[in-house]
DNA sequence: GATGCGCGTGCTCATCTGAGCAAAGTCTGT
DNA sequence: ACAGACTTTGCTCAGATGAGCACGCGCATC
């Protein structure tokens, strides 16, 4: 395109998206025929001169979504759009937003939905709307009696979860990380709790977060690991954690003696679920992400626009 | 309109800009006609939840420039957009090249021109295109043998205009400022000043900015006016300068001793003009680019968008 | 319970728009 | 200078779209 076309195609543009002239009455403005104009609009969108942009908090980005689903073999995508985004906190709730509205739009509704906790898990309880289910039973799928500060939370998620869907929420009365092996298969053999992972093991759908390898992991807040134990596992390759358990970019379990000390459903468990949502977003969880998405974890993934560009960039 | 069809004007918009859809695809997609399909794409538009910007260093704000003609009373506006600029210095070479590209349009092409001398005006000079007229020359309205860091900026931008347009250039020998009214007369009535006044004063269009009433006054650097001098003024009203005249927000002048002072053409002179092309831009300057617009000092404005809004916003 | 009003819906029709095509124009190398 | 390749232009035509209209439903009022 020449310099005068482009100045041309700037000017037709302006006409026909900011004053909403036909592509006939903007040929009479400049002095060349509606043809014209209609290549001249073509070639600014081409040239990437119009930007549209939907403003709102539930927009998304179609586009980046049917990618993941055909390039990274995803069942389903949910991305949001970043436009008009002013705080990272602002975009994780977007995210918990997006994340709610897909599991309530889930046809059928789960009977049963396995759970994990944090962070973005609370997020999602507290914009599921009361009644997004007719009877949807809860079940968490990995340890989380919490240490943190907020003690309740990983409880408190499932519970509202399972009371907005009019159905009932089962606790995994078991700490995230054990210190000794035996101990953890001492408590995976009690009987509530054997009964509640069978449970969560037979649940129709998975819905869950993952962590960044790093020293704001909520494991470090909650007192199951150190920071050094983070500085040794990134050594080793970990990139993040699912479910407790902490794998490298392939979505290997990087240290099968801590792996064996998490209590919860196994990533291969997750891996053969028929339905596992991950809602993941963020810079710090970039890798993770990918590593979920290219080993299988999920089927469905709810992230915001910046991770998908990476996750299709790679 | 209600909270479903507000989500569902959302979808129907993702996929109508994102996916290129026909109203009626997203019909389908959507389980609706694609009457209401239209309906919901005309709601999003309205409820300005679709943002269409022209990305283009000369995109300009025709919205905006309509607006300035009807409610401000200029012969012409030019509003540049602010869409994609990084810096306040990008902003002002975008006026400065909306201007080169204003002047060089007009038809016919002024056979003399009044130009007065700053930064802006350098700018403009070196966004002209070589040819821009076949013949146009130039002459300096207001005093300018510079005492600035940089000497002969002010004579090399008129004759680089009038280089570039085919022309001779008419300098000015005088100070913009002098210290007597009585060596201001006395340099007005030298046969070559008063010859180039009086071509001045016949020119078919002026071209000239404005500056802001502060320290980083071009008067100030040049050693015309202190710092306590543009106090006093901005004490007494003063909000800004054209051709080194300043005035109130009412366009009078506001130091009569001190325009007494002031060689060069009269703020009336340019007022009587046919065609006065007025570059003013950024923020420090809103408020001498309402007060030249509201005195009529000029015809036409060359602006940026942010200011052009707060022109209207009075 | 009948009547009237307002709103949303689906339709007709005129207009707008993009794909495809042939003719005209432009450039290049000999 | 001219033939051939390529680009640009104006057109036809079918599909997409928006304005206007009539219908029917829900709601308030009498």
């Amino acid at each position: 395109m020449d310099a005068v076309d482009e100045l041309l195609s700037i000017r037709a543009a302006e006409l026909y998206y900011e004053e909403n002239l036909t592509q006939e009455e903007i040929g009479r403005h400049l002095q060349i025929t509606r043809w014209k104009v209609g290549r001249l609009l073509t070639q600014a969108k081409e040239e990437g001169f119009v930007r549209i942009e939907i403003l709102h908090s539930r927009a998304r980005r179609p586009q980046l979504e049917r990618r993941l689903r055909d390039e990274r073999g995803l069942a389903d995508a949910v991305v949001v759009s970043r436009a008009g985004v002013r705080s990272e906190d602002e975009l994780q709730q977007r995210v918990a937003q997006a994340c709610a509205d897909y599991l309530a739009a889930l046809r059928p509704s789960p009977a049963v939905l396995g759970v994990s906790w944090g962070r973005t898990l609370t997020d999602i309880a507290h914009h599921l709307r009361d009644g997004w289910s007719r009877g949807t039973d809860v079940v968490q799928i990995n340890g989380g009696v919490s240490m943190s500060q907020r003690p309740g939370t990983a409880a408190a998620t499932a519970v509202s979860i399972a009371q907005k869907g009019g159905g009932t929420a089962a606790l995994l009365p078991s700490p995230a990380i054990l210190e000794q092996r035996a101990t953890k298969e001492a408590i995976e053999a009690d009987r509530v709790v054997a009964r509640v992972l069978d449970a969560a093991r037979s649940a129709n759908a998975y819905l869950f977060s993952a962590g960044a390898a790093d020293h704001d992991s909520v494991h470090v807040d909650s007192g199951y690991l150190t920071t050094a134990d983070i500085d040794r596992l990134v050594e080793e390759g970990a990139v993040g954690d699912v479910v407790g358990r902490y794998i490298d970019a392939d979505g290997r379990v990087v240290d099968a003696g801590l792996d064996a000390r998490t209590v919860g459903l196994s990533l291969d468990d997750l891996r053969r679920a028929d339905i596992a949502i991950a809602a993941i977003t963020g810079t710090p969880k970039r890798a993770i992400a990918a590593a979920v998405v290219a080993s299988g974890l999920c089927t469905v993934l709810v992230t915001d626009e910046s991770t998908a560009q990476h996750l299709l960039d790679e």
